[in-house]
DNA sequence: CTATAACTGATACAAAGTATCATCACTAAC
DNA sequence: GTTAGTGATGATACTTTGTATCAGTTATAG
């Protein structure tokens, strides 16, 4: 588990440099217990250059802390992960608040599927779109 | 179940003209049994305009004919749709072809998980990455 | 056959990154 | 404390994957 308090100290274990600009970008997502989009984190920061906002997220998936999920339409997203290496994400569709579970059921249910279809399954993706508890329009559809 | 042939039937049936770059498309998408980028499109028919080519596809994907879906990677591909509404796909990330499943067990696993996270789950996306049967290095690793 | 609405390609633009590169800033050695 | 060297940075240009605009073309109903 990779508290979000740490995603400077995350880098800094990796052996990258605790520079400025990281310490923003750090700070800010911190703050965050949502979704984010690059350009977000780039309008928001604008002290910040872009390249250096991507680089950063770059080394965040690389180091586990952040991971990019797909919107319902299709766009990219990230967002901090608390859980460990393998998990999944639910998304509201209203507000991108997003949540992380593990379900054994789903990593049972994945290799049962896997042994009906030809092939050997390496790897798989799960997002669950929702309407969270917290949003307005919740149950009104 | 809509059937490979009638992609440009598929279009008609909407209230879309049959052009002849829609014939071309969808032409060589039938042919194709494996995904496909939008790039590749625009290479393999240079008579046909970028702009038609995007323009054909959103058809196609609106008229559920043709899926969206996630490389490995984040990246997008598309890919033909033979079963009806709602399905999942296991893409082979050597070669990438794309098979089509639905299983019952995933569609009860989903609304299990769903009732015990706040909110309302109101769609979901599953692709497994696989190293397909056909495929050198299938077992290699 | 013709009117007209749908469709097209060219072009410009937009969003989401990536590559290049001169400059800047840590860090470690002296 | 300087200084050399590597890592990191911002500006800029570029790439990829589309979308918007628009003048010109084409399918099709009548």
């Amino acid at each position: 588990m990779i508290p979000h308090k740490e995603l400077l100290a995350v880098l800094e274990e990796l052996g990258y440099r605790a520079t400025a600009p990281r310490k923003a970008i750090a700070e800010l997502l911190e703050r965050k217990q949502d979704s984010f989009t690059a350009e977000a984190l780039i309008e928001e920061l604008p002290s910040v250059g872009r390249a250096t906002v991507f680089r950063t997220i770059k080394l965040l998936l690389e180091a586990g802390a952040v991971c990019k999920l797909a919107t319902i339409d299709g766009s990219q997203m990230y967002s901090l992960c608390r859980l460990g290496h393998h998990h999944h994400h639910s998304v509201c569709i209203q507000c991108g608040a997003v949540e992380e579970f593990k379900a054994a059921a789903v990593e049972r249910l994945i290799s049962a599927i896997g042994s009906e279809i030809p092939g050997e399954v390496i790897d798989h993706r799960i997002e669950l779109y929702v309407i969270c508890g917290s949003c307005p329009f919740h149950g009104s559809r």
